[in-house]
DNA sequence: ATTAAACATGTAAATGTTGACATGTTATAT
DNA sequence: ATATAACATGTCAACATTTACATGTTTAAT
C-alpha cells in the first residue's frame, strides 16, 4: 500500500520541507489519522529520492548544519494525484485495545470497569478540548481549493469522533453504575 | 505489547477452541476492534503453548482429521486477568487512509470528492445495517458477568461510531455540493 | 458419484512500525 | 558562560502484520 509514501508526497506537494519538518507535521492535524516516526521517514525519503519522486536542496542553518529541504517532482505529483483519485473499498475497522478490554470486561470488578472507563473519559475530554481549540481558527468552510479545506473537514470529523467516543464512555459508565446502585439497595 | 496474545487468551477463557475457530471469531463481533489472520494465530498459539499459557487436546473430526482444541491454563488465566486490569493511557488516534485522502482533497475535482465520499457512505451504511441487525438479539443490557456484557457494550460503541462516520460523510458531501450549486448559479 | 464450500493447520517472504542507538548543531533562557 | 530545549539526520533490531505458498479432510449440495 505504501501509504506513508503518499502522505509524504501530499505534504511536500503543499510546500518543500525537511524530514524533520515532516516528522513534526505528524504531530499536527494529519496526526489524527496518520503518523510516522523519523526512523520511518528518513528511509522513505531516501526511497522516494531513488524513485525520482522528490529532490532535495541543501540549506545551511547557522554556520555548518546542513538541512535537506525536499521538493516534490513532476513525476511525484503525478503519482500522488493518481493515488488520490483512487476509489478504494472501506478499510477494516481500526484496532482498539481499550475496546478489546471492554469486550472482556465481564471478567473485571464493576469498580475496575468504572475506573478504566473514567480514565479513558478524561483523556478523550482533553483531546476534544484540544481539537475544539484548533477549530477556533476557522470561521467557516475554507476555500475549496486551499490546503485548509481538507484540514477543516478532517478536523471536524475528528471532533465528531471524539464526541461520540465520550458519549459511549459515559453510557458505559452509567450502565456499570446502575449495577453498583442495585447492589447497594439490596444490602 | 503482544495484544494478540491477550485477545487469544481472552477468547480461550470463554471456551476451548481450535486455531480455526479463533480465526473465525475475528470475523465476528471482536473483529470490530481486533483481528488477525490464521498465519498469525497458529504461530502465536505455538508460542502460548511454549509459555504454558494454553494446552491442547486432539479431537478427531470424521475419520482422520486431527483438530487441536486449545484450552487456557491457570497460568494463562492469571496473565490474562493481570493484563485486563491494567489501566493504560489512551492510544494514538487510529490510522485511516480515507481521511488522509480527504485531508489532501483540495487537489481533487469537486465531482471526484463527492464520488469518493458517496462510495464510502454506502459502505458505512451497509456496515451500520449489519451492526443493527446484530443488536437485534439483545433486548437490554446482558448480565454484568456474562460474556454478552462486553459484546453488547462494544457493539453499541461500533454502532455509534458508524452513525457518526455516516453523519460526517453526509456533511462533507453537503459542503462539496454547495460548491457545485454555487458554480452552476454563476453559469 | 462428483464437486464446491467450508473445515483445518501450518510456513515463508515481504512489508510496516516502533523503540533504541548514535551523533552533532543552533537558539534560547538563565 | 553555560545549560537546556529544540533542531537535524541517520541506522538497527525487534516486533507486528499481510500476502502468498502449501497441503489435506469433511460436509453439503447437485
Amino acid at each position: 500500500m505504501r501509504v506513508l509514501k503518499y502522505a509524504i508526497l501530499g505534504l511536500l506537494n503543499r510546500k518543500p520541507m525537511t524530514g524533520y519538518d515532516l516528522s513534526k507535521e505528524f504531530s499536527y492535524q494529519i496526526g489524527n489519522f496518520w503518523s510516522a516516526n523519523h526512523s520511518q521517514i528518513y528511509p522513505e525519503l531516501k526511497r522516494l529520492l531513488d524513485e525520482k519522486l522528490v529532490v532535495y536542496n541543501i540549506e545551511i542553518s547557522g554556520d555548518v548544519l546542513e538541512k535537506k529541504v525536499y521538493t516534490i517532482t513532476e513525476k511525484g505529483r503525478k503519482e500522488f494525484l493518481k493515488w488520490l483519485n483512487k476509489d478504494e473499498p472501506m478499510e477494516p475497522t481500526p484496532k482498539n485495545v481499550f475496546r478489546l478490554r471492554m469486550y472482556f470486561s465481564n471478567n473485571l470488578d464493576i469498580e475496575t470497569r468504572i475506573r478504566l472507563l473514567e480514565h479513558q473519559l478524561v483523556q478523550h475530554e482533553e483531546k476534544l478540548a484540544f481539537l475544539l481549540s484548533e477549530m477556533q481558527r476557522y470561521s467557516g468552510v475554507p476555500p475549496f481549493d486551499s490546503d485548509d479545506f481538507g484540514d477543516y473537514l478532517v478536523l471536524d470529523g475528528a471532533i465528531m469522533r471524539e464526541k461520540t467516543t465520550i458519549e459511549w464512555l459515559k453510557k458505559c459508565i452509567k450502565i456499570c453504575q446502575s449495577k453498583t446502585n442495585c447492589d447497594e439497595e439490596r444490602n
